[in-house]
DNA sequence: AATGAATGAGGATTCATTCAT
DNA sequence: CATGAATGAATCCTCATTCAT
């Protein structure tokens, strides 16, 4: 500890062969990432990915036991940084503003769901995943589900079942982002982004408002 | 003459010979259907479908020109009818009464796609479709967004946007059906899909709602 | 005979289906030599072919026993057309003038050879057939060697192996031929043949005329 | 190291495993060869020269891209060879000696041919080739034509065009070969290829020979 | 750790041929 | 005679995976 070797980092990462293994399987997941999005995953041969990688076709044994494999890391990064980036947006807001903290889980979610359709649907739609798609059950609705409860908990709004609002809201949020793809690339894409966002943050207000019926 | 034997028509019809081209189609796409579902498409090959139908390999290319038609001939069946049966849920309410109508597209929309999921995700999620998936830009949508139409036409709900409406309830059923599948066979399936309907129910209600703005 | 009926010849060549039960054979023929000098002969299909005839495909097995002997027909059928016409440019010229034979034969060789290398390739070069190409042995050949021997006959010329010497003008006249071909579409066609002609010409009476060393 | 067991070579080269690239090429173009002889082109499989060069199917493909790949490189080994071994013949005369170097040239060519008549109409007669067979423009054909207009330079024979003679001559050549093949396993091959080669030189120096009217 | 030659099961597709009608 | 639906053997080629070096 004390005495750091002389090789301290380059010694780390190559002399000239051997990479740190981590820099090495994230080489393999983006280049299999490209690839899967460009040519489709069955397409795709592990020869490609090697060879994205500027790796040899061993290689890529070394570090994922099979295609498949690999398929479940770029689904686990994919939530992962999806995530992460729903986390951010929230928490630009005050841990108490929960109206505010949705909202921006909705922008934030329309954008980068936006920002990478193409892998989401490769990554998720294709190749018969143990477990399809990215699921309801996945942390993104879990995430939603704290939000929602928190909110009902501090009488924002009233959630009675807060997990199959959360499946609503996501699918809604998904669904509006499916049908600007399919739209194509649009004329005026910020705008277009724009009112999608407007019509979800309404209607997740209307989903969160307490019953009419209740109230009269 | 005096003893038809008892195998007269299939004698006739023959072991094995020439059939109503339509049954073979048919026949092979239920095979496939089948096989698809139980072991996804990649794993199943022409020579398993052939063997399904009962027919030989080379005659399945004498309906389709390959594995590909025949998955695009299988999404068409399963969007025609899938839409039949919903029109026909609300064909049992008289055409004004667009309430009732909905909920009867709502209720019937959940429990026509949970009795078919595992088609529906075997024939749309896989083998990098041109057009992915049961678009949101299908005659699904087209339906709901004519009688979204309709009720707002008649004032009995107002829409802003109809086609993303139409979306986002789409995408909600799509969502809360998923999600009850992804729990997995349940204890009591009944119960459990009235609970869902009537999360779903309520919440269309509450997206077709007037908005308070307008009224405050 | 008094009233002829109005469908009088087609009566005789066809009611509708049976027809003559050559023009059939022929017409199989005719279409396989067009597609085989298309697309080659393995890749032209007896599907191909009956439909090129407007047949059903079971049809020709009523013809023909399989693709080879319909080959092998092809065969023939060149080699007779081939014979008959440089019989015919002989027979021009009376049957003592050997040298003007002569002449006439190797002309319309190369006439009728460039008119047909596409059909004589495809026909004699692909598809293993049990004897190969359009042989030395065969019925061209003998016709030349009968005039050559008969010119020796006759003391225009001095022949000693006949065969062998029809063999290396027939041959010579075939690698001319093929030549011109290789060359592909020429400039001047015409000034090409003609060229070819006069230089196998010369070439042919080379070869016939007596040894010096018989004179010396 | 004194004693190196017999195997050594072997051990390191392996069980099966790794070989010289060029080992393995080379094996499969000759298991190719052997069989198209054998069975014809369309009727030898991939999987039967894999199993011929004692290699998996698969390997086949790392050094050819396709059967016809595979064609092309046989052809332009027979051709190499082919060349090579007529340019020794006739190097085993002087530069200067037309005569017996065009002598050399046809004898060697009719043994060549004969020993590799198989070989050479498989490889060139089946299969569509783009250039058809072993094309009148071919490097042999060079090879005469540039010893037909040295010895024209140098004033031992007279040869107006060039190529067309060489084409003559070389087609004469290859059709006495092609004749002696015809005629099936000769009682006395020796004296038969003798018997040809005669009339071939012979023939070749009638060809080459002054016209006679310039001298009449 | 890295390599890449070798493997061989597996798949889609074609097509000559048969035969019930 | 004619038909054309049905057959199924056979072929080329791909590619995930292994393993000797």
């Amino acid at each position: 500890m004390t005495s750091s070797s002389p090789d301290d980092v380059p010694a780390t990462a190559a002399r000239r062969r051997t990479k740190a293994p981590q820099t090495r399987a994230v080489a393999l997941m983006d280049a299999a990432e490209q690839l899967f999005i460009a040519k489709g995953i069955p397409a795709t041969s592990i020869d490609d990915i090697a060879a994205g990688a500027q790796v040899a076709k061993g290689t890529f044994y070394l570090y994922f036991p099979s295609k498949e494999a690999l398929l479940g890391a770029l689904q686990q990064r994919f939530v992962d940084t999806f995530c992460a980036r729903l986390q951010e947006a929230m928490d630009r807001h005050a841990p108490g503003k929960y109206r505010a903290r949705l909202k921006a889980w909705v922008e934030a979610g329309l954008e980068t769901y936006l920002d990478n359709v193409a892998l989401h649907d490769v990554v998720f739609h294709e190749y018969r995943p143990e477990d399809r798609r990215m699921r309801n059950d996945n942390v993104v609705i879990t995430q939603l589900v704290t939000l929602l409860k928190q909110g009902d908990a501090a009488g924002v709004w009233e959630v009675e079942d807060a997990t199959l609002t959360a499946v609503i809201l996501f699918n809604a949020l998904h669904g509006v982002a499916d049908d600007a793809v399919a739209m194509g690339p649009h004329a005026n894409p910020v705008a277009d982004r724009r009112r999608r966002a407007r019509a979800l943050a309404r209607f997740f207000e209307q989903a969160l408002r307490p019953d009419d019926s209740d109230d009269a």
